[in-house]
RNA sequence: CGGCGUGUGGCUCAGUUUGGCAGAGCGCUGCGUUCGGGACGCAGAAGCCGCAGGUUCAAAUCCUGUCACGCCGACCA
């Protein structure tokens, strides 16, 4: 390939909507672009890396016993209706009628489909276990797509789907998929990706992993135990507070006018915010019922832990004069019937608490939960903090850190074998439901998240693996006859040992040059140019600039040959290092 | 869905306050000089100023409406 004929258009300025390095530089780079919130196109340099990260997978799932099938875009809507989610699921689901007036969706994932393609199939037991699984578009409405390729409506997806007649069988078959998902993120050059336990969300189930790309623009936060390896998403992390006791005091009602936030209130008493009660409210989706979350001052309420607490939809409270609670001045004690509330671990064992007295300008001093209120019990609704406690090892020793979801593994069990009816027969004539699994890796998601893991102020540094050609050779002045015919020849001699190369013969000025070969990113560069040939020789250089070296031009295509093995080989080592 | 912001050549943006010929740099086309980190000269092409209505002799600029996009939050297999 010639750079003169890639279709796709590299430029200096970065675009204004561009909030991550990654979105930005593969928007500069010729990899992409912009159609619609949300969507996007793929030139021919990223369609290269996301077939490369595609045949990586594939090569994994086929390993594990995977068979590759293709399930439909549109779907009917009488299949999501088995499941029940044709109800359930939100506006992500896009629905719509086609011509003759039946409801369709667009597969935003493909559980249905994927139980409607095996139910007769697997009406036996001899025919378990097996996995199945797709490399295919999938269409969802996000409500706020952003950061490029990250997050988008519609992108490619690798959705696997197993099939087993028991939970044991299940289990073992989840450990191997485990591993083949880690094996795939070394294989694909970001030996970073990190696995943490997870909370199911809609898919269901109970065992679920996310595999997360540590990078401070990700989306979601992480909580790591840095002594003993814990690692959870902030939902699943359990939130534990020593609290030193103090001593008790009476509980006195005081006058604090104006001091409605937490900071006034401690200021004005001269108290400390981790001896007060802050109130956050919200309210019940299906009745606008007031909820009110207790947590120690200085914490954080983790809604998505209080939401499965309170068991139903909430959102955050709106409250007017007329309501029966006093905004700024809201406290456990004397608290009004109309409402309920929660109170978070956070606030265990202090002695002495300030809280509001729900009336306008008063605070209590002195509450004590356990002696003030009737039945004072605690539930953890808080978000973790930095130098929190470890719920594994019990050290003070949690760190919060970004990153993107990459991939995931559920065990759905038989949700939808059983709303589905899917049914086997087991060797004792028996009918049963087959117990799932399911295993998603996003494409555009992982070749942005690589750029921008892998990625310097001029370009992303693609590992080999991925990389949309393996050597860059630019010819510098392409118009010298003699550099010219020596890079002429470097590029057919590459070609014919079948190496991916991406040549520059056009006649531009050297610094566009180099800045065009930053911004593709391919790992190795190699540079024809007068100056290099006086020597009799071209330089060859890595795009990490790890490796820079003037090597004889009859011997540089054996060189590039073992430099490229060389850069697989470091690819392999982080497989076969990682446990 | 809430808050804030932005729509002017392919890209980055000025011009809007105070209404008066549609602008710059990059990119693109041609010619020439250059050539190891986005050079320079000359000559060109390219815009219904998001859209619709209104005010005005005159609207990119003021008014009303609307659409789109971005950021923060909510939400999110």
């Amino acid at each position: 390939m010639k750079v003169a004929n890639l279709v796709g258009q590299r430029f200096k300025e970065r675009p204004a909507d561009c909030v991550i390095d990654s979105h930005a530089l593969m928007v500069r780079g010729g990899f992409m672009k912009y159609v619609g919130n949300g969507i996007y196109s793929e030139f021919p340099a990223l369609r290269r890396v996301t077939a490369k990260i595609e045949n990586i997978i594939r090569k994994e799932m086929d390993a594990i016993d995977g068979q590759e099938v293709l399930f439909p875009v549109v779907l009917p809507a009488s299949l999501w209706e088995e499941s029940g989610r044709y109800e359930s699921v939100g506006n992500e689901l896009v629905r719509f009628k086609d011509r003759s007036g039946s409801n369709h969706v667009l597969g935003m994932t493909h559980e249905e489909a994927a139980v409607h393609l095996v139910r007769e199939y697997a009406q036996s037991y001899t025919k378990y276990p097996f996995m199945i699984y797709q490399i295919q578009r999938k269409f969802r409405d996000e409500a706020r797509p952003r950061a490029g390729m990250i997050r988008v409506r519609e992108f490619t997806m690798k959705d696997a789907y197993s099939f087993h007649t028991s939970q044991e069988d299940l289990d073992k078959y989840y450990e191997v998929c485990f591993q083949a998902y880690n094996r795939i993120f070394q294989k694909a050059g970001v030996p970073e990706v990190i696995t943490v336990q997870s909370d199911s969300g809609m898919m269901g189930g109970s065992v679920s992993h996310e595999y997360m790309l540590l990078t401070p623009v990700g989306e979601d936060s992480i909580v790591i135990c840095d002594e003993c390896g814990y690692r959870s998403n902030m939902e699943a992390a359990e939130n534990q507070v020593i609290n030193n006791a103090g001593t008790a005091e009476e509980l006195e009602c005081i006058e604090t006018p104006d001091c409605k936030t937490i900071e006034d209130v401690c200021a004005f008493l001269e108290s400390d915010v981790e001896t007060s009660c802050k109130a956050v409210v919200y309210q019940k989706n299906s009745d606008d019922k007031f909820v009110v979350a207790f947590v120690r001052g200085d914490y954080e309420v983790n809604e998505t832990k209080l939401r499965n607490i309170v068991g139903e939809e909430i959102h955050t409270a709106v409250i007017t004069d007329e309501d029966c609670l006093t905004a700024g001045y809201i406290g456990p004690y004397n608290f009004p019937e109309e409402a309920e509330f929660y109170l978070d671990v956070s606030l265990k064992g202090i002695a002495s608490l300030v809280a509001g007295a729900n009336k306008e300008g008063y605070h209590y001093k002195g509450l004590n939960l356990e002696r003030d209120l009737e039945s004072a019990s605690y539930v953890d609704i808080a978000k973790v903090k930095e130098g929190g406690i470890c719920p594994c090892c019990q050290k003070p020793s949690l760190a919060i850190k970004r990153g993107i979801e990459v991939g995931n593994i559920f065990q759905l069990g038989t949700k939808y074998t059983k709303s589905m009816d899917m049914q086997y027969t087991d060797e004792n004539g028996k009918n049963n439901y087959p117990v799932m699994g399911c295993y998603g890796i996003g494409v555009g998601r992982l070749a942005a998240s690589i750029c921008e893991a892998h990625h310097d102020e001029y370009g992303p540094v693609w590992p080999i693996s991925i990389a949309p050609w393996e050597v860059q050779l630019c010819c510098l002045r392409a118009d010298d006859e003699e550099t010219k015919k020596t890079a002429d020849s470097l590029y057919n001699s590459l070609q014919n040992d079948g190496i991916e190369v991406i040549y520059d013969d056009r006649s531009v000025r050297p610094g566009e040059m180099f800045s065009d070969a930053d911004l593709i990113g391919a790992p190795i560069r190699v540079i024809a140019s007068p100056r290099n040939l006086k020597e009799s020789a071209v330089e060859i250089t890595t795009r990490d600039k790890s490796v820079k070296e003037l090597v004889p031009v009859e011997k540089a295509a054996e060189f590039i040959k073992d430099l490229r093995l060389k850069l697989f080989a470091e690819i392999d080592s982080h497989v076969e290092n990682y446990k």
